[in-house]
DNA sequence: ATTAAATATAGCAAATATGCTATAACAACT
DNA sequence: AGTTGTTATAGCATATTTGCTATATTTAAT
């Protein structure tokens, strides 16, 4: 087994960039961390984490953040 | 902490409609799993997973996938 | 400057996404 | 039927996502 067998694609830029455009868009609809994490079932630290591009979501986290956020799931991906 | 606690939102029936998508998707563009495998870096295995909705996906794999196919993300998302 | 609200961070546990290999199932064709 | 190409499945190992709780840091308001 090579050595990067586990080293999978995770790319922090992009991480980044989602993360900033999430917080945007989440400001925009001038909603708290804490109120989607309320409404949507997903973890307030898990929502920072996402803000801060500490990690990288899954496609059911960010379906389900944008149904609470009111946004079409590809506003969440339109960053450069 | 509750029995519930570990138990994430992981849509099955969505991931079976993104998968779906994205295999009519790849199929339109005329290329093998196998080959969206080698250009990509996500292993056959992975998109086998991913077009029957056992998985899922992150999104920088989503990305990554997009990208090799030539098509923007969010086409990968328009599904019902 | 204090306080309060909001966001970020940290550490732990559980579930799962991912890669690898091998095998099975399926499809199309001769 | 047999062959070949394609897709699906299975089992294992590792990394990471996620939730929880608590704490720290930042921001906003007074």
């Amino acid at each position: 087994m090579s050595l990067l067998s586990f080293v999978n694609f995770r790319d922090e830029k992009v991480l980044l960039a989602f993360g900033k455009n999430f917080q945007k868009i989440r400001k925009g609809k001038e909603i708290t961390q804490e109120e989607l994490a309320y409404k949507s079932d997903i973890s307030l630290s898990q929502i920072a984490r996402i803000e801060t591009g500490k990690i990288n979501p899954t496609l059911c986290t960010i379906l389900e953040l944008a149904k609470n956020l009111k946004v079409d799931p590809s506003e969440l991906l339109k960053f450069t």
